[in-house]
DNA sequence: TACCAGGAGAAAA
DNA sequence: TTTTCTCATGGT
């Protein structure tokens, strides 16, 4: 077993199944990976709640609706007028492909490099964005990277380098890729499972050289010592 | 009050 | 090519 596989076994362990991604449809997965850019995955929530409310999770819904009612009812998850410019891009794109009833056929409209191009094309979806909907939206596996498995796998000597957020992202995912099996499934449940660590906080002696409050880093963002 | 939260694109250096 | 700035709300 190697280290990747390692830091799996030991998340899941302590963590369990999250079940990701938390939400009715592929496309309101989709609608998700855009709203929670920069954004708290509690905000984001306010935002759905509300196109939920209108039935407006929908390719055709979010194709006719006027861009003021759109950015009102997303206003909870932030950057609203940008979020909104960017979720009608992703309805237009889908509608174009053909797939507006069933936006999940995508994933058999090429190979996951084709896709992958594609959704990069769009206005407002970058790497994470679009690796998020291609794995928890279409059941693709492709790895996905976020500030959170970085920071975590730099603290535990995984990464060469904390590289700059618009740097390498592909060379780490490739990285993860090549250490485990090419199975959508496991990549699902690790990411979900490296957010699910990022989001507990410390609770014993944080700072001390050699703390055990911690499994693999310090999620209080301290210095603890890794191990496994 | 200041900072952070499941980024991306444009502008500046 | 790399770094900085902008977008914006809500919780702590």
């Amino acid at each position: 077993m190697n280290a990747y596989e390692q830091v799996y076994a030991h998340l899941l362990a302590q963590y369990g199944p999250q079940h990701w991604w938390p939400a009715d449809s592929p496309f309101e997965v989709m609608v998700g990976t855009i709203l929670t850019q920069n954004t708290a995955w509690t905000n984001v929530e306010r935002a759905i709640a509300a196109l939920r409310q209108r039935q407006a999770l929908s390719v055709a819904a979010l194709r006719d609706m006027d861009e003021s009612e759109l950015a009102a009812l997303i206003r909870p998850a932030g950057y609203f007028n940008q979020k909104t410019r960017r979720l009608k891009t992703l309805a237009t794109f889908l509608h174009a492909r053909g797939v507006a009833d069933a936006p999940e056929q995508l994933r058999n409209q090429g190979t996951l490099a084709e896709l992958r191009r594609d959704l990069l094309a769009l206005n407002g979806i970058g790497p994470e964005t679009a690796d998020s909907m291609l794995l928890y939206a279409l059941d693709l596996p492709i790895f996905v990277i976020d500030t959170y498995t970085r920071r975590l796998f730099y603290r535990l000597g995984l990464l060469q380098a904390d590289a700059p957020k618009n740097t390498a992202y592909d060379a780490i995912r490739q990285q993860f890729e090549a250490a485990l099996p090419q199975d959508a499934v496991l990549f699902n449940e690790y990411h979900a499972l490296i957010v699910a660590h990022a989001k507990v906080r410390c609770k014993k002696q944080p700072g001390v050289p050699g703390c055990s409050g911690c499994p693999l880093d310090c999620p209080a963002r301290l210095q603890c010592t890794p191990s496994f």
